[in-house]
DNA sequence: GTCAAAATGTAGTACAGGCTACAAATTACA
DNA sequence: TGTAATTTGTAGCCTGTACTACATTTTGAC
């Protein structure tokens, strides 16, 4: 059993390498929430670009520019209409309620901003690009802050 | 049907927001990639700590420190015993292979530097850490460099 | 040495996100 | 107008990652 100690944890062998239990099981759970909303964001995001430069944003569409097949496509967006961020239309495409809306435009502009900084940092365009859209969705409200205040501030 | 030209796609509506569907799918396909083994990085990483800090790497220290519940952490072993990244002994803790070893050096590595960077931008400690969990996992070998040359030459 | 606590393992369930294959509807065009 | 191509929808399958509940094994303490 437990070779814990019947009080407390008082100090481990090596040098204080590991973060307290609970900090690291809060941080990992983080990173697990944002995982599952990634998928979301990238079709909201998506879905907006479509529709601002097509006017129309296809199922066929989506999952091509995605790289998935068009099924894949058709049942993540039906997580989107559960998620209550997207309605569609047979035939007649993809569209975002208020929320995906706003969502798809909160997404934007953190990738805008991941993208910014890496080329700041010296990253060639097309590694900024792919980087980004796995980074982006693990971007706190604190670090896009600081993003921005080093990108004003060079 | 199909919108597409008979013969090329010249240019769109809007001002040339969208990038090349093959473009996009690739960087997706790339993301799609990362996030698959983005879990077997943190478990890699989480059983190399554990084991030079504590000497022993048991499923349930993992599963406490990761958030989940045991049985969850048991099947994840068996992917990296799948994968060949681990091994393991009853009552006797998980081991990382050579390959194992490898892999969590590799993200030890990336992990600190991309905790560097955020701290060199202001960005606090603990949201460093946290936000680095997910970061971490989509950071390629070329933003790796200019993180790291950044962080030298400032 | 016994026995309770802890650790481990296993079974069953759920959901997400992939796929292929097939069916149905719509649209485009000859 | 009729037909073929395109698009959409559905079904069934697989893998991964999570959970709870229960069974088994080992360990530690008395
Ligand atoms: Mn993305
Ligand atoms: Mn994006
Ligand atoms: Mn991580
Ligand atoms: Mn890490």
């Amino acid at each position: 059993m437990a070779r814990a100690p019947v009080t407390s944890e008082p100090d481990h062998s090596a040098a204080g390498k590991l973060p307290a239990e609970g900090t690291q099981a809060r941080r990992f759970g983080k990173t697990r929430s944002a995982q599952s909303t990634a998928l979301l964001e990238d079709y909201a995001e998506l879905i907006a670009d479509l529709l601002a430069s097509e006017g129309e944003a296809r199922p066929t569409d989506i999952a091509r520019r995605l790289g998935v097949s068009h099924a894949t496509a058709i049942k993540s967006i039906s997580r989107l209409k559960r998620a209550g961020l997207a309605t569609a239309r047979p035939y007649r495409g993809v569209f975002l309620t208020e929320k995906g809306h706003a969502l798809a435009e909160r997404v934007r502009v953190r990738h805008r901003l991941v993208v910014d900084l890496l080329r700041a940092l010296g990253v060639p365009s097309e590694a900024a690009e792919a980087d980004a859209e796995g980074i982006e969705h693990y971007v706190s409200e604190i670090t896009l802050k600081a993003f921005a205040q080093f990108l004003k501030s060079r």
